[in-house]
DNA sequence: CCTTTTGTGGTAAAAAGTGGTAAAAAGGAA
DNA sequence: TTCCTTTTTACCACTTTTTACCACAAAAGG
């Protein structure tokens, strides 16, 4: 079972490969051959990595929705259109993918470091300044969501 | 049951490598060879110590919450982000990663003295002057929190 | 058809991380 | 106190990872 924690910072090379870092391909070790799916996020500006085991699941998920159905329809297609296969060459580099990389509002020009996280059973990949700007918003208080959140899970019991 | 007590000083040496205490490992001799998880602490600048145990009673709760809610997925990506796993050397020594020691206001170039102290079935780890600064503030009365503390225990009874 | 750009793959050097050891310091026991 | 053991510190050597380049092939543009 897949336990996939931690941040890693890493970057892009000039020419925009995503050299991933030596310590989560270790933790991937076991599912790393079968490949990895790259595709947006559906509610941040980051990308999501998922190694093939988890995104068969997530196919799955998707095969159970009715495409005759106008907004699943609608909802397959963007989420099916990001998404790429990924392989990494010898060294460990990846291209990703120039409209993902813009999803996820990264500009080689401009700025090439990103952060990989760990989430579980996936990873997500952001840009560095969108992430760091994101946990440091003044309406991003994580102290109090936790307490939110502790409560939910209380009510649950 | 684990019962992890006391205060304990200890440094980063000069590649920042944490010395785990001799004493604390002892305490922990029978379950430190199923490995540790560090983490932020949620609501307080210091880091939290889990042996693997105790971690997984917490992954439990995680578990339990709802990945679609967004309040449960922003609080499982910072909260996961920021856990990684850790094993000693040889000597006892581990890196602790460099944003984890950020978050607990560790900066080698300035300080290097930390205080792990045992809280029963997890540790937490400070920078000793922010503990310093914390345990001497004008607001931190303890024998009033402890009022508090007590009085709070027995409506629930 | 030639020139330029882009995508791939590789490599050498720099940087970071890992593991070990000797000596110093601290802690305990006699 | 003094001696002995354990723990910690400060180094050193080695391995892995990352960075910065370079070279080549394919594609694009003129």
């Amino acid at each position: 079972m897949l336990k996939l924690l931690g941040e890693y910072p890493c970057k892009l090379d000039n020419k925009g490969r995503f050299l991933f870092p030596a310590r989560m391909r270790k933790s991937l070790e076991e599912v790393i051959h079968l490949g990895l799916v790259i595709n947006r996020d559906i509610y941040t500006r980051c990308l999501v990595i998922y190694p093939q085991p988890t995104w068969e699941k997530i196919s799955a998920d998707l095969e159970r929705m009715n495409p005759h159905n106008r907004k699943h329809a609608e909802f397959i297609r963007f989420f099916l259109n990001g998404a790429t296969e990924l392989e990494l060459d010898s060294v460990g580099r990846m291209n990703i993918p120039s409209h993902l990389l813009e999803y996820a509002e990264v500009d080689l020009k401009k700025n090439n470091e990103l952060v990989l996280c760990g989430l579980g059973q996936k990873m997500e990949l952001w840009n560095k300044d969108t992430r760091d700007k994101k946990f440091s918003m003044p309406d991003f208080d994580f102290m109090q969501l936790a307490e939110e959140v502790q409560n939910d899970l209380r009510k649950d019991n």
